[in-house]
DNA sequence: GAGTGGTCTAGACCACTAG
DNA sequence: TAGTGGTCTAGACCACTCT
């Protein structure tokens, strides 16, 4: 696993980031150099220029790269050795939709997976207790439920059904969720700004809705995950449930070192 | 969910970490705050002093405080929220074993869950193909298979199948892993720094092994988890595979806004 | 307006890796 | 020995929240 040899690092350079501007300079900086490694200008395995260079490139101090390579890291996208330098983790290998807290769809896209989404239901509904317990709402305080299916030319991966406090985003049931995602919704039409969620995992097996949509059989393990979504203020915002079809997508995790 | 009101911050201050000793500041001042938390001396809502008390009080940077901060964050025990504070999480709520690279015992006894462990065999083999090629290592390279069950009073929760490099670890069949832990083993007694880890995520049918070893029936959902570790230089140290009673234990993920 | 966390700077010294 | 990332400092200004 020798490392690819690094191309002169005056040539080529990093593009500076843009000051006086709404985004902070260090999500700029690991937006640009995502952009880097996913177009394979930054091939797998490849040595960026070590960080006081790198930042001297940007015009940012070293914190700020720091920062920004932090971000990379824990997506799972370069991996840092002391003394040796900084890489690009040499094959991704699954979507780690374990980590990031964005919409599956965006996930696959970006790994040029194509996904079609179908809206199975939308209804406005009291919530039930369990899930205002778990919204921290009083039982009965009005959520939109979204059933969805996500599906590719392989066949359906995964069944949504989302609980959507609607006191925070009124009219949320008027948007159109097979050409609109929920998060993008949210922060896009109501300026909600999401913050951090939770996701449990377990195995189950398929009831009748699930082995209907998935086409599995009734009993068929399924991966299944709850989760809930918190606002940056912290108030919770959304809860799902999520039935994935194992045999045909993978959730993988990055473990670090704290 | 009104905070946990703070008392006088003067008395009772949080102890000064050591200088001059191995362990970096962050991570000594991420433990202590951790035992507050855990011993309860820091209730669930409880409102931290602000950064710069806090940092002034433990005699370092706001630098160094928010390295440690953001730790316990990346663990789900605390919670920031711009212009009002810094807060403990109000209820933990399952392991997050998605998230923390440590042994699944260590998180348990963390919690309070006390589990024993038998190791179930314990053989040195030549590694298969598929587990030489996560390993980075040629087929045929000497590897330890380890297979142990961890049970609570409740019973089994986890089977578990570890393929470690014996060339990193030679000798590491004579250890006990009934009393000590794989990662402990690989620590303290062969120097190894553990770096990081990832962790796929399916829904797999109980095989005849995994029934007998948990107490299932044969094809019942079982939570299927397939790890490879990589030291701090980047090496592969060991794959393994994990079966979880899902009815028993939920592994949990935090997911944070990047 | 006062207090909070979020961001950023420009240094510094260290442990570790490589040749 | 030279180069790398890991850690730490002491400031600064900002956006945001609460009263």
């Amino acid at each position: 696993m020798a490392p690819v040899k690094s191309p002169s690092h005056t040539a080529n350079a990093v593009q500076p980031p843009q000051r006086d501007v709404a985004v902070s300079l260090h999500s700029q900086i690991s937006h640009s150099i995502r952009e880097r490694i996913v177009s394979g200008q930054w091939p797998p395995n490849y040595r960026l220029p070590p960080e006081p260079d790198l930042a001297k490139q940007l015009g940012v101090s070293r914190g700020t790269l720091r920062r920004a390579l932090e971000t990379l890291i824990g997506e799972g996208a370069l991996r840092q050795v002391v003394g040796r330098g900084t890489f690009v983790i040499s094959t991704v290998i699954e979507p780690a939709i374990a980590q990031k807290l964005s919409t599956l769809s965006e996930d696959l896209a970006a790994q040029g997976i194509l996904t079609t989404t179908t809206v199975l239901d939308l209804a406005v509904m009291e919530a039930p207790k369990p899930i205002a317990s778990l919204l921290d709402v009083v039982p009965g305080q009005a959520v939109l439920r979204l059933a969805r299916l996500r599906s590719t030319v392989k066949g359906p991966l995964v069944l949504l059904h989302n609980y959507v406090r609607l006191d925070l985003a009124p009219g949320l049931e008027k948007v159109d969720f097979a050409s609109m995602s929920l998060f993008g919704a949210l922060e896009q039409r109501f300026g909600l700004r999401i913050g951090s969620g939770r996701r449990t995992f377990s195995a189950e097996g398929a009831t009748d809705e699930v082995s209907l949509a998935l086409g599995l059989k009734k009993g068929a393990p399924v991966q299944y995950l709850e989760q809930v979504t918190y606002l940056r203020d912290g108030r919770a915002i959304e809860y799902s449930d999520i039935w994935i079809n194992s045999k045909l997508l993978r959730v993988t995790s990055l473990l670090l070192r704290h």
